[in-house]
DNA sequence: AACAGAGGCAACCGCAAGACT
DNA sequence: CAGTCTTGCGGTTGCCTCTGT
């Protein structure tokens, strides 16, 4: 016998999930914390795979999560971000505190690449579509981490204007935009 | 009003990396 | 060091809603 499934197939729920799985998972994690997904659908009262509220939470439930429609500014910063990092969706998700990467990837895949071929530029590489082939990759990088600086101050101004703070939930407490892109690819 | 097709998004799957024993 | 386990990631799927006819 091989090693154990990541999910125990037999007697768990699959699909949508309802307001009272929801509840439980919430209620869970605001006693017990997050960590240690394989043991807390048992321990929640869950039929679910660790994977499955493990993905519920950090998408759906988690308090720190910004939801609502991708303003411009956004926009840009992941087409600058891809335009550097290519399908990291977790690597951009961490400079766009309260946004997932399954958000931002399904964001790219309706939204962004969309307006990007209206553009007239290929969303997988960020050239020019018909261009020639040159060396424009470096050019363009080099432009995008420029403008990226010019984001972030602008971030940082709009940033030290609004200390709101929406959640009593200390522990996400969301992070401070963190644009440095001192990125060493791999 | 009814239907079909397109679009959007939540959730699943398989795999890889890292942690653990 | 090797094998096992858990977590996290990215690609993909499929259901639900929206829009046009």
């Amino acid at each position: 016998m091989g090693r154990s499934p990541c999910c125990e197939k037999a007697h768990t729920n699959k699909g949508a999930w309802t307001k009272e799985e929801d509840d439980r998972l919430i209620a869970y994690i605001r006693a017990h914390g997050e960590g240690c997904w394989r043991s807390l659908p048992k321990a929640a009262g869950l039929l679910r795979c660790g994977k499955s509220c493990r993905l519920r939470w950090i998408n759906y439930l988690r308090p720190d999560l910004k939801r609502g429609n991708f303003t411009e500014e956004e926009d840009e910063l992941i087409i600058k971000l891809h335009s550097l990092l290519g399908n990291k969706w977790s690597l951009i998700a961490g400079r766009l505190p309260g946004r997932t990467d399954n958000e931002i990837k399904n964001y790219w895949n309706t939204h962004i690449r969309r307006k990007l071929l209206n553009r007239g530029i290929d969303p997988a590489t960020h050239r020019p579509i018909h261009a020639p082939l040159s060396d424009f990759t470096i050019t363009f990088a080099e432009r995008a981490k420029k403008d990226v600086g010019i984001l972030q101050r602008e971030e940082e101004k709009s940033n030290s204007s609004s200390s709101e703070e929406s959640s009593s939930w200390q522990q996400y407490k969301q992070p401070d935009l963190n644009l440095e892109l001192s990125i060493s690819l791999p």
